[in-house]
DNA sequence: AGCTTAAATCAACTAGAGTTGATGAATCTC
DNA sequence: GAGATTCATCAACTCTAGTTGATTTAAGCT
């Protein structure tokens, strides 16, 4: 099971939110959400240079949104559920009080 | 309570990802997990430019995160608790099966 | 060692998102 | 109606993030 850990702080955050919100990203995030693939997987499957696919799964493992397994040449991408998990519960925080009116203004 | 809604698009999590993942709408978006706001409310707080702080608004509100409640002269923002649900929703679908190893490569 | 393949990195380029200051629309007060 | 206030919109500018093609690093094979 998922662990409870320290709540996200909004910068990391918004590093993960960032990270989500691109296409390319969010499609192989998608990818990734039927489990590991191998990058070479990835490349033929998104039918991308390998150049472009590396920049964005760099930018998805500094968000802590991805673990890399090497395994000699190869490298073997997934989702990293901690991370999915950090982020719902920041959701849940945001959502919490949030119906709570405003005083009338001025 | 929150009533089920039918499941997130890619597309409109993007929207929703990219309009969360900029400092100032951020901001914001904790700001208005306190509370409603008048719009002069969260221009003095925020010490920001009243038409920078328009756009940021009308962003968050296109991606469906924030609600506007017209009242005069004065607009109230405040957060979407349905839109921040089904994030979470989206979220936890992607972390059901992610952890499924890849098979060997090539 | 020499060759091949997988993946990461780099520098130059391009396009889109955010900023700024001014203007416009709507509502309120006197 | 005139003036003031709140908020949205617009056009011009700026700057950052993504793209591209070439190069580098590292592992495996013969």
């Amino acid at each position: 099971m998922l662990t409870a850990s320290a709540p996200l702080s909004a910068e990391r955050a918004r590093l993960m939110l960032k990270a989500l919100a691109e296409p390319i990203r969010l499609q192989l995030i998608e990818v990734l959400g039927s489990g590991e693939r191998c990058v070479c997987e990835l490349t033929s499957e998104l039918g991308m240079a390998q150049s472009k696919l590396s920049f964005h799964l760099k930018v998805l493992k500094e968000a802590g949104l991805l673990n890399a397994r090497e395994d000699g040449r190869w490298v073997y991408y997934s989702l990293e559920p901690q991370a999915l998990e950090d982020l719902r519960a920041w959701l849940a925080g945001l959502a919490a009080r949030c119906t709570i009116p405003a005083a009338p203004c001025c």
